[in-house]
DNA sequence: AAATCCGACAACCGCATCGGA
DNA sequence: TTCCGATGCGGTTGTCGGATT
């Protein structure tokens, strides 16, 4: 309470410091960041306050502290999410749910800012579009079954020829960074050629500074394409739709069914996938059951998450369960998830279903 | 060619927490 | 112990450019 009253009254200051200085909102401008910047390298970060008031700059110490954050700092990776970086992401927020400050601490040099825009932007579009919430199991689950193998796959498509998978995949080097980090600080606009170019790089076209508009500012690709190539459209999670007897935005975790027809666009039309279109699947399956079948006739996912044959369980569970929270004991384990995948990438990885 | 829609992302806002006086 | 400023975090909004109609 206490804590309130005060967090009120600096509030109420910065108010008040706000409309004495007349600070100014929106884009920043090159002047402004070089400013930030020079101040700096002058004299370090922290203490935005002072850096605000001290530098010159009309901006509040909280801007100031996320545009060098979330933009300017040197070590900061721009460009397409790498799909390792997005396995990375989707393994976190199962543990972690919406930390992101917390899950950028794993992706260096991406900010959480990102991770969390990511998330929105195309994780949670999937989401809707089978009309579940994002942050539930069953939403997880199909995550773990589907997205997972094809990002998977995907790395290994594009990893094949430069980086042992396995190597790549080993948890310790994701942790390291690698496959997302390695490349070193860029600064000042420059960006790092060996990582996926970002999409007009230099600033990107929302830097297109109002006052002094950089000419590097380019007009080619942009936004649209920030992963989209890393991740290939999901027409599989787009399209899947859930038999809706349970109602919009349930939780249908071990409750729902998959439309066969919207399964076979997910490219996963050669495995055995059961019903024919538009068929409910009997109680008894459930939709993770289901999914489970068709992980199991695909092969690898269940031999990917270590585990057997388990014609009752969810991917969930085979991949140590989820339990509706995100605590890691109910989350999926990396390690053995990334080893095993990488086993299977050095081998028969087009058992994951084809198509895709 | 113009209008509209949509996706992506930078930036802002409110609240919580931390640490020093 | 309390107060207060600084900082961090997560949710939301605004803006821009490309895609579509």
């Amino acid at each position: 309470m206490s804590q309130r009253k005060g967090a009120m009254a600096a509030v109420t200051s910065s108010k008040h410091e706000e409309e004495m200085m007349e600070l100014r909102r929106g884009p920043w401008t090159l002047e402004e960041d070089n400013l930030l910047m020079n101040y700096i390298v002058c004299h370090g970060e922290g203490r935005w306050n002072l850096l605000a008031r001290c530098s010159g700059l009309k901006r509040t110490g909280k801007s100031c502290r996320l545009r060098w954050l979330n933009y300017l700092k040197p070590d900061i990776k721009r460009g397409n999410l790498t799909p390792e970086e997005q396995l990375l992401i989707l393994e976190l927020h199962s543990k972690w749910g919406n930390r992101w400050s917390r899950i950028a601490q794993h992706l260096p040099g991406r900010t959480d800012n990102e991770i969390k825009n990511y998330w929105r932007t195309r994780v949670q579009k999937q989401a809707r579009q089978l009309r579940v919430d994002a942050n539930s199991a069953v939403f997880r689950d199909a995550v773990r079954c589907y997205w997972m193998p094809r990002l998977l796959e995907k790395m290994a498509a594009t990893s094949a020829h430069q980086v042992d998978p396995a190597a790549l995949l080993h948890p310790a080097h994701i942790a390291a960074g690698v496959g997302g980090s390695a490349s070193p600080p860029v600064h000042g606009g420059q960006h790092d050629a060996t990582s996926a170019p970002s999409p007009g790089s230099g600033y990107s076209h929302h830097q297109s500074y109002p006052v002094d508009p950089s000419p590097s500012t380019s007009t080619s690709g942009c936004s649209g394409s920030t992963s989209a190539a890393a991740l290939p459209p999901v027409p599989c999670f787009s399209e899947l739709s859930w038999v809706d007897q349970y109602g919009p935005y349930a939780d249908l975790d071990g409750a729902g069914a998959f439309d066969s027809a919207a399964l076979g666009s997910l490219g996963l039309d050669g495995l055995d996938l059961g019903p024919a279109d538009g068929d409910v699947y009997p109680d008894s399956t459930t939709l993770l059951d289901y999914l489970n079948s068709a992980c199991t006739g695909g092969g690898a996912m269940m031999t990917m998450m270590g585990g057997g044959n388990a014609p009752h369980s969810s991917c969930g569970a085979i991949m140590g369960g989820h339990d509706g929270d995100y605590g890691p004991p109910s989350s999926w384990r990396t390690d053995e998830l990334c080893q095993a995948a990488a086993r299977k990438l050095g081998g028969d990885h087009h058992q994951w279903g084809g198509g895709i």
